[in-house]
DNA sequence: CATTTGACGCCAA
DNA sequence: TTTGGCGCCAAAT
């Protein structure tokens, strides 16, 4: 695969890109996924520059559950969320 | 080029 | 269980 010239930067497009609709990751599963598990901090300042549509970077939570945040507003990721079918922890 | 900031995650108290 | 602090990484200043 080519991932090895990849930055991690890119990476993280292509796995957010991935993920499927109704389905949710972690920042900490997605560095992880990425080559690097302790890189969740960074995740979300890349996350956070991308102002792409193409990547579905509000299918991006915390760990806690959280939905951290969104820089379309963190309002839209909840009700975007929502309609993808995302259900936070059912008790 | 050096320092600070922040869409995080995990451990200790 | 909740709060505080430390470590890690990329982007912004």
């Amino acid at each position: 695969m080519c991932n090895v010239n990849m930055t991690l930067r890119e990476k993280i497009f292509a796995i957010v890109r991935k993920i499927p609709k109704g389905d949710v990751l972690t920042y900490g599963e997605v560095a992880r996924r990425a080559g690097r598990p302790k890189a969740a901090r960074a995740v979300g300042a890349v996350l956070k520059t991308n102002f792409d549509p193409r990547i579905p970077c509000h299918r991006v939570i915390r760990s806690d559950e959280s939905l951290g945040g969104y820089n379309r507003g963190i309002n839209n990721k909840k009700s975007i969320l929502k309609k993808e079918g995302f259900v936070p922890h059912t008790t």
